[in-house]
Formats: C-alpha cells, structure tokens, sequence
DNA sequence: AAGGTGACTGTCA
DNA sequence: CTGACAGCCACCT
C-alpha cells in the first residue's frame, strides 16, 4: 500500500468526533492536494476494512456527497447522532463542524 | 500493461 | 444562485 494511502487512513482516523473533514483536506493533508478522488475512492474499498469514519467526510461544499443513496441517509444518521447538523438536503455547516487543522501530526 | 474511472474541486458564464 | 468544464491522480480491471 501506498504511503499516500496509509496516511489517509490515520488521517481518517483522526478526525474528531462531531466534526467532519472535506475530501479535499484530507489529501492535503495526505500530502496530494490534488487527489481528493482517490480519498473518496479509499474510503469506499477501505472504510469496513480499516474501520475507518467514512462519515465524517463530506465534499468541501459542505454536503454529503456519497452514490450510494442508502449510504448517504445512514452517513447523515451517524453525523447527527455524533451533534452535528444535517439539513434535509444533507448540507453541512463547515465553518462550524469543520475540522480544522492546519497539519496532521503522524 | 494500458486505459478507464470517480463519495472531488476550483473556475467561468 | 445553478450548471458546465476541465484538471487531477491513485486504484481497479
């Protein structure tokens, strides 16, 4: 496995509970701000394996942008059970449930 | 091994 | 505000 893809993974999951963390973050982060495909595209093939809170991350407009319809309503469950807030239209605030950060420490 | 693909993102109209 | 477009790049077939 790829180093990019090992440190997505801690990075994953570190994220904070109540909080959620954008595709986009956690590739830079990751150290390839322009791969935030291949993190959605991890957390897909590695979220049940790894244990990871696939949950927690959303697009960087602030919506849960998951195919996968049933996915999507158990993600916007999970969030809420965690405090955040989830509109109907699975939007959410990300200046207030945003993880900031501004590096990850390994 | 070569090519397709996506749970993305910023930009432009 | 919405929608279209084009980069982007590791992973899968």
């Amino acid at each position: 496995m790829s180093e990019f893809t090992s440190k997505t993974i801690k990075i994953i999951k570190a994220i904070p509970e109540g909080r959620v963390a954008t595709y986009g973050q956690i590739a830079g982060l990751a150290g390839h701000p322009r791969a935030p495909r291949q993190v959605a595209g991890m957390l897909k093939r590695y979220s049940e394996k790894y244990n990871l809170p696939w949950h927690r991350v959303i697009s960087s407009k602030g919506i849960v942008s998951i195919k996968d319809p049933l996915a999507k309503l158990e993600q916007a469950e999970r969030l809420r059970e965690e405090g955040v807030e989830v509109s109907t239209s699975f939007e959410v605030d990300l200046k207030r449930f945003g993880w900031k950060v501004d590096r990850f420490d390994a």
